[in-house]
RNA sequence: GGGCUCGUAGCUCAGUGGUAGAGCGCCGCCUUCGCGAGGCGGAGGCCGCGGGUUCAAAUCCCGCCGAGUCCA
């Protein structure tokens, strides 16, 4: 089955004189009122608005976003508040990629309500698919804006659908001035994300202006129906998910020649005048850039472009690039620092890992830009000025985002200048290059390929660039089967186990009724046992059966149906569970503290602060957050202090369920640091003046807490700091293992623990001072005893021969072998160590010393190896003086 | 989340199983009226930590800790 005929019943189309029509050159459906026989959808057609606004007049950004959000205000749509770019309730993607991402996967899969229904938002999105693009081709943008109407619809419940939708793009477009005639809607099958659906792009002068995609397919191996190479069965939900592109809007309404020059305008200003291109914003370089514009959107690729560029404006084609490279790099910059404002505005925090990496990308990125076109300004003089220009709120405050620019300026530059140092030291080495050096220095330290090709070429040795360069760096980076984790599976369907937990944390005991029994796991129809979730560690107890005490050692959640891990077997029926009282306690004081560490936190450093993990046991608990810098101890010091004073205020614990939709708009997405439950209502939990969605068991009081330690500091990756700590008992437990180090460690050093730093200090570089000694006085002792077996040595020839079984140990045999070979003497020494015999050999001249370590191994059973002069090793047995004598001397006259 | 690279003197780094090195910096002496430069000499190392293999490990293997980097 295809998509086919649900476009046919969109009565609309008809009603308002549209005809469905066949592109006479792609062979795609579209519908038109005019005489065309071309969808005009590049490359079956290109823009003819450059220069050419079918608008009635130019509009700004702000003027174009009102204009839209009133426009489906007064046609009964709510207005929303954008969501943040960085899509913390998604953990299939880093950031914002679509307004309706907003609501997934809750609102559209069915589980929660939407905020409001139907309604219309413009969110902020990013799209780093097409960063090479970007600056290029007139149109590529890391961030836009998506504006948006969405209506979602439930079976017997319809908002509206294709009609309206498509009615209210066409009066949309008409009261800005479009002409209907002008308008095509292009068909074409919609899928991503695990939905699907069809879709009508909306083309206007060969620029797609919104895509209207009506949701109603989700992917189903054993669906009926395929898009795309996928297969899809339908949804009994369907939703309207439309997106109009703000940037195009305000693009074409002014017809200039890129989208940058429609919305970067006083940024690209500062950027040519502070970078020398100014030059550049002439009228001729302006056409140029027009017709750059029209070709990639034709679908030119950049070689071509140029090319064509050069043919038409009879230029030569190196000409062409001198001029249209600067300018795309301009262009991107001003992109990449308006991208930078949102990620870091809204909290992304720069890493090597994880959501961060793509923070860092970005700026690594407009660093090379800014340094390439030698620009006289800041990364965040840009940021600034795009701040300044859009008029948004952002979480994290200005100055925290030129903090983060700084810092990151300073680490890239570090990083380049390490890269540098090891390029030259490289080809220092091996005098050339090949493949694999150019793809591990960028693929393991960083150095782009061309930055090493300039190197080398200046230090005169000749690298060609693989063509290959970027398949092989992918091959590279081939994906590794994720492994799959064993879930627990259930035969039966049992109904949602009542959660008393919930209401009272500080229940132990309660009666239930046993309703199943599988693979070890109790079903009860209702229970206080806390499974683990939420990074809090499950319950253990006992359930009571028929006066039977069995043990519960884990608990778990399935779909709402609570597991209860039992040693043994329970018959159906009534039963009795007690739950290990002392750990839930230390559990609900781990849990309580963990909000107050990460408010204190909030507070102190700000609100780019968010949870990124956490874990609460009965020893200890753990919570990661992000910050770009490294918390030093004084730091810690303060952070514990400031966190112990909201325990000891003893501020009310409170929590309640709310309805998600108000409980975002009263406190925001802050709540949502552990993540977003699902559902229309979600649980609120006030730890003082901390609010957070919360499903764990909290104490009722900040006092109950008891104090709080904070163990250890680490950082887990850039951008991440892993706080460990631990209250009340199981803070003192950990205070008493490390007063019990002291005391250890001071009763062996006889010292009071207050001077173990000082006397640590003393013992260390005594015993530096003391192997130094040793090593002299060694040294002094082969020198004596040296001297005297050369004395005592015999003549072979001129040669002084030695062979002496003497005590002294490995280091001494080999110093005392050092100074005779030294002195021209040849000859084995042997030694009693531990369990083994010590052997050193040494020669000069023609003579070898593994020979005669080898000789003598055959008689001692022994085996070594070393240089030409000395050689050392072991053996089992001790031979005398006489036997070790005779060795060497057969072997000189062997060897003559 | 996955891959790769690196932890050796204060700093930058050599060192492919056999006595731990270089350059810079530091200290002293010579030279100079003094400084700089130069010459000579010297101090400075748990070779990240813990196991293992081996007669022998900075070097090979495993684990941990730390740093860096790329990809998603």
């Amino acid at each position: 089955m295809t998509l086919e005929k649900e476009y046919l019943d969109i009565t609309f189309l008809k009603d308002s004189g549209f005809v469905r029509k066949r592109c006479v050159k792609c062979g795609k459906y579209f519908w038109t009122v005019s005489e065309r026989d071309v969808c005009g959808d590049p490359p079956c057609g290109g823009y003819t608005f450059i220069g050419n606004s079918p608008f009635k007049r130019s509009l700004e950004l702000d003027e174009m976003r009102e204009f839209y959000l009133k426009f489906f205000e007064e046609r009964g749509h709510a207005r929303i508040e954008r969501y943040p770019v960085v899509a913390r309730w998604r953990d299939d993607i880093y950031l914002t990629i679509a307004s309706i991402a907003d609501f997934q996967p809750f609102v559209t899969s069915g589980i929660a309500p939407p905020p409001a229904n139907p309604l219309t938002i413009s969110q902020p999105c990013i799209r780093l698919d097409d960063l090479d693009s970007v600056g290029r081709t007139g149109r590529h943008l890391t961030l836009f804006e998506m504006m948006a109407h969405h209506a979602f619809n439930f079976p017997g419940k319809e908002v509206y659908w294709k009609n309206e939708t498509v009615a209210y793009c066409t009066e949309l477009l008409e009261k800005l001035g479009i002409r209907r005639e002008e308008i095509v809607y292009k068909e074409e099958p919609w899928a991503g994300g695990g939905n699907a659906g069809p879709c009508l792009e909306a083309i206007i002068r060969g620029l797609e202006l919104a895509t209207l995609v009506f949701m109603n397919l989700r992917a189903d191996e054993k669906g009926d129906i395929e898009i795309k190479g996928e297969r899809y069965s339908r949804m009994e939900n369907y939703i309207v998910d439309t997106g109009y592109g703000l940037e195009r809007f305000v693009w074409m309404s002014k017809g200039s020649p890129t989208v940058y020059d429609a919305i970067f305008g006083g940024v690209l200003d500062r950027i040519f005048q502070s970078s020398g291109l100014g030059y550049l914003r002439g009228k001729d370089a302006r056409e140029i850039v027009a017709e750059t514009s029209r070709l990639a959107g034709m679908g030119y690729q950049q070689d071509g472009i140029n090319l064509e560029i050069s043919r038409k404006f009879g230029m030569d084609v190196e000409d062409v690039k001198k001029l249209v490279e600067p300018i795309a790099k301009v262009y991107s910059l001003a992109d990449h620092t308006r991208c930078l404002l949102f990620m870091l505005g809204d909290g992304l925090v720069p890493s090597n890992a994880g959501g961060g990496y793509l923070a860092r990308l970005i700026i690594r990125r407009s660093l090379r830009l800014a340094e390439e076109l030698q620009l006289n300004l800041e990364l965040y003089d840009l940021v600034e000025m795009h701040s300044k220009i859009l008029g948004f709120k952002f979480d994290v405050p200005m100055e925290t985002i030129e903090e983060i620019l700084k810092l990151e300026k300073d680490r890239f530059a570090s990083t380049i200048s390490k890269g540098l140092r090891m390029v030259e030291r490289t080809i220092e080495k091996k005098k050339s290059l090949g493949k694999d050096d150019l793809i591990e220095f960028y693929d393991s330290h960083g150095i782009p390929a061309e930055v090493v090709l300039r190197i080398a070429e200046e230090k005169n040795v000749r690298v060609d660039f693989p063509p290959d360069f970027y398949s092989e760096l992918a091959k590279r980076h081939s994906k590794a089967v994720k492994e799959k984790k064993e879930e627990i599976k259930l035969s039966k369907s049992y109904p949602k186990t009542e959660k008393l937990y919930y209401d009272n944390p500080k229940l132990f005991e309660f009666s239930a009724r046993a309703i199943g029994f599988e693979n070890g796991f109790l079903i009860l129809d209702r229970t206080a046992f806390y499974p683990e979730s939420g990074g809090q560690d499950s319950d253990t107890g006992f359930i009571i059966s028929n006066g039977k005490r069995l043990r519960v050692s884990y608990v778990t959640e399935l779909g709402g149906v609570v597991l209860h891990k039992i040693d043994g077997s329970v018959p159906l029926g009534e039963v009795k569970g007690v739950i290990d009282q002392e750990r839930r306690l230390r559990h609900m004081r781990h849990h309580s503290a963990t909000h107050v560490l990460l408010y204190t936190l909030q507070k102190l450093y700000g609100n780019h602060i968010w949870q990124a993990g956490a874990r609460k046991e009965a020893d200890k608990a753990r919570l990661d957050v992000s910050h770009y810098k490294k918390v030093t101890d004084e730091e810690v010091r303060e952070i514990e202090r400031l966190a112990n004073r909201e325990i000891f205020a003893n501020k009310d614990i409170r929590w309640f369920w709310m309805d998600r939709i108000e409980a975002e708009r009263k406190f925001g997405f802050r709540l949502y640091q552990g993540g977003v439950p699902p559902g229309k209502e979600i649980r609120i939990v006030c730890v003082g003046d901390d609010v957070q969605a919360c499903g764990g068991t909290h104490c009722s009081k900040t006092g109950e807490i008891g104090f709080i330690k904070i163990l250890s500091v680490d950082s887990i990756q850039d951008g991440v700091v892993r706080f460990e700590f631990a209250v009340a008992e199981a803070a003192i437990e950990a205070i008493s293992k490390m007063e019990s180090l002291l005391k250890e460690s001071s009763k062996i050093l006889r010292v009071e623990p207050q001077m173990l730093p000082k006397t640590v200090e003393r013992f260390f570089e005594e015993w530096k001072e003391q192997k130094k000694e040793i090593e002299r006085l060694k040294e002094r002792i082969a020198e004596l005893n040296g001297e005297n077996l050369l004395r005592t040595a015999e003549d072979f020839s001129g040669l002084k021969v030695v062979a002496e079984v003497i005590d002294a140990d490995m280091a001494e045999l080999q110093k005392l072998a050092d100074y005779l070979s030294r002195k021209g003497a040849l000859g084995c020494l042997m030694a009693q160590g531990e369990g083994r015999v010590f052997v050193v050999a040494f020669a000069s001249g023609n003579y070898d010393a593994r020979e005669i370590l080898r000789e003598v191994g055959k008689y001692a059973k022994g085996s070594g190896g070393g240089r030409k002069e000395l050689a050392q090793g072991a053996a089992e047995r001790l031979l005398t003086r006489d036997e070790l004598a005779s060795i060497i001397f057969e072997y000189l006259s062997r060897k003559g």
